[in-house]
DNA sequence: GCGACAG
DNA sequence: ATCTTGTCGC
């Protein structure tokens, strides 16, 4: 047996070591598609915070690539112990997010994480990290960029265009894609994570985005971390049929 | 010095 | 993220 190589991030309260660390750690992100051709089971992951914050809620769905339906969902709490300071994100919220990628009944083959991949100021958000610390392919979906720019974007469903750092001149590398998952909604920001192409992210996200403004990883995930409306039942039969363990479905919350 | 600033 | 009612548009 051999020791987790890439551990959960600690925060020691020192905002320069933590971005070292996340200079270090994007060294390691690799961005060749390297996932299962057709995948078979996806998650979606989320935070949420309880007791005003005290407590950090992190929410996994693993659902099945084919029929998008819920295989099974898991809800983590954790103590939180740092405050949300712009970039370091991760390190907030990466430790519960693994806890409930641990708990969930099988390995999924690609990851969405609420929040964005390498379009980040080190190249580490909070997906990319995900995708170090577990080994998964990985890639971001946020609602709002964190750094970037980006031409304006097409009304039309499905568009998208470049997000690039412009911080160190024109034109800047590209970092992520602005994409426009649905007519008449803000874009979203996507970006790979780890082992998913720049060029792969914005399909692999349409292709999970049904009638609403995020793709349904995402969208399941984000109302069990807030706690809102009900989560669809889940499909022990085809968890089953996807030849994975006969762990009992059992649905938090 | 003045903005920008994932969740 | 979270606190919250009504309101605008398809």
């Amino acid at each position: 047996m051999s020791a987790d190589p890439t551990p959960p991030p600690a925060w020691h309260g020192d905002v320069r070591r933590a971005r070292d660390e996340q200079a270090t750690l994007a060294t390691r992100v690799r961005l060749r598609d390297d996932f299962p051709r057709p995948l078979r089971t996806l998650a979606g992951f989320d935070v949420g915070f309880e007791d005003s914050g005290a407590i950090t809620r992190a929410a996994a769905v693993l659902l099945d690539a084919a029929t998008l339906a819920p295989l099974a969902t898991r809800v983590a709490r954790l103590p939180t112990t740092m405050p949300y300071i712009p970039g370091l994100l991760s390190f907030r919220e990466l430790p519960a997010l693994i806890t409930a990628l641990r708990a969930l009944p099988a390995t999924p083959d690609l990851c969405f994480i609420d929040g964005h991949g390498i379009a980040h100021p080190r190249r580490l958000g909070i997906a990319a990290h995900f995708g170090i610390v577990s080994g998964l392919p990985s890639l971001g979906v946020a609602k709002k960029k964190l750094v970037g720019k980006h031409a304006e974007l097409h009304e039309m469903r499905g568009a998208f265009t470049p997000l690039r750092d412009t911080s160190k001149g024109l034109p800047g590398e590209q970092i992520g894609w602005a994409l426009r998952s649905k007519p008449g909604c803000l874009p979203l920001f996507v970006s790979p994570g780890h082992r998913v192409s720049m060029a792969s992210a914005p399909e692999l996200v349409m292709q999970f985005v049904t009638r609403y403004r995020l793709p349904e990883p995402t969208r399941l995930a984000d109302r069990l971390a807030s706690r809102r409306g009900a989560m669809p039942a889940c499909d022990s039969a085809a968890l089953a049929d996807a030849g994975l363990p006969m762990t009992p479905l059992a649905t938090e919350e």
